[in-house]
DNA sequence: CAACTGCAACCTGTCAACAGTTTGCCGATA
DNA sequence: TATCGGCAAACTGTTGACAGGTTGCAGTTG
């Protein structure tokens, strides 16, 4: 991400961006930092007090993330934050990894020289991460990686899927535990990935990239993450009761 | 889909669902079936007299097809049905294609014997709409055979994916050319899926789950889709002038 | 004492109106 | 005649207000 080629300006942004998708993308934030936690009900009152704009915009972002499966609505009632159960994660595990393996899969035949470096170089920001053991830098640059896989190899629409089900993941366990050797096992992978895309060999590459998934999954599911992160965060039903002033 | 289990009144539909939701369903369909054509404006406020309703519930309605890639907004200049062009059909195709065999592959080990028995039923009749050369039979059991295989066998999320690809294909061209030979190959390569699911072998159903939507994708090209429905239909942009009153 | 009923507050769903921007047209001018 | 500037209409973005429904509590009754 440059900052320094398009800096949009306060006025350009009020100028191309309508007041609504600036209020979805601060309640995607809210949601995917963990502000709005899973189960959380939204009160349109209270985001569109906080955030200084009206209840339109308000409804507006929010039957957008309705749709990305950020967040479920039930009429009269409210919407809620999505809770995601331990086995939906798993389901979103094996789809990204279908995702993954495909673009890895084209990638091996379609990767341009400077793609390549790009992979390489986030290969390389990973180990140098790894070796000082500065797991955010690695968490970052892991990022990246994969989404320079999903943008070249799978294109717009492959990246956004991915994306989606990557914030859904969030939901339910806000982040991924990053351990030394979790590290190390990963990049690994990662360069099995990029060797494979290197080598042209689409086979190759396709199990690469499956199997790296496949292998944060088994990491994932070998934390305490496989527990809910709340234990009574269940959907939310007709006959549920709303909670009063949580805040 | 069954009917006879619950058939939701109208009252029922007023009292579950909003307005909004309603909205979004209508233009999704108009939009699908071509009474919005690819590249047309929405009118908000035409939209709004035309469904009975005020133009808050449309606005809403238009955000979550935004969302799901339908459309695109520009501020102050209004929301167009989304064009595909020939490329991005192609790579929708791919995708697609991923997703099936990644269903398949998972359906091999987990299908039950109603879930067989449900495919293989819609084998059988889209072979007996073949034989009566029952084009729109044979459309409709292949749209239910390709739901059964991915619900089956990629949960609800996979489900999603694929129908929302699905429809972003409907924008590029409106229906499948379904020709008599078509028919037997693409049932042909249906039976090939089932017979790899019924067999248990993952790997086999998901070269056969991909070769039958890359057979699609062939025969689509084949067809003189790769066209563009229409030659002027270009993206939104800021210059473009918006045509008055085009009803 | 438990369960039911009525009530009041809160919140969502929907609508109508206002402000700002874009757009196409018309006239003025070189 | 072609081009530029101004102007009015239309449409979007946003807001505030009203109606209907839900929720939780309090009172009542068996």
């Amino acid at each position: 991400m440059e900052d320094s080629v398009d800096r949009p300006s306060a006025l350009d942004i009020v100028r191309t961006r309508s007041l609504a998708s600036l209020v979805s993308q601060e309640i995607e934030a809210m949601i995917l930092d963990g502000r709005l936690p899973a189960g959380e009900r939204l009160n349109e009152q209270q985001l569109a007090l906080r955030l200084g704009v009206s209840r339109g915009p308000v409804r507006e972002a929010v039957r957008g993330l309705e749709r990305s499966g950020l967040v479920v609505s039930v009429r009269n009632q409210g919407s809620y934050v999505r809770s995601v159960s331990a086995a939906e994660a798993l389901e979103i595990y094996d789809l990204r990894a279908a995702l993954t393996g495909f673009a890895c899969a084209r990638l091996a035949g379609t990767a341009t020289p400077a793609q390549r470096a790009e992979l390489e170089a986030l290969v390389l920001r990973m180990e140098a991460a790894r070796e000082a053991d500065a797991a955010p830098a690695y968490y970052a640059a892991n990022l990246e990686f994969h989404a320079a896989l999903l943008t070249h190899g799978g294109g717009p629409r492959g990246l956004r899927i991915y994306e989606d089900l990557g914030n859904e993941l969030h939901l339910f366990r806000r982040r991924a535990l990053v351990e030394p050797e979790n590290m190390r096992e990963s990049n690994a992978e990662h360069a099995a990935i990029l060797a494979a895309i290197t080598a042209g060999d689409a086979a190759a590459a396709r199990v690469a990239g499956e199997a790296h998934i496949a292998g944060g999954k088994r990491r994932f599911q070998a934390t305490d993450a496989s527990r809910p992160a709340m234990p009574g965060a269940v959907e939310p039903v007709v006959t549920a009761r709303r909670r009063r002033r949580a805040g």
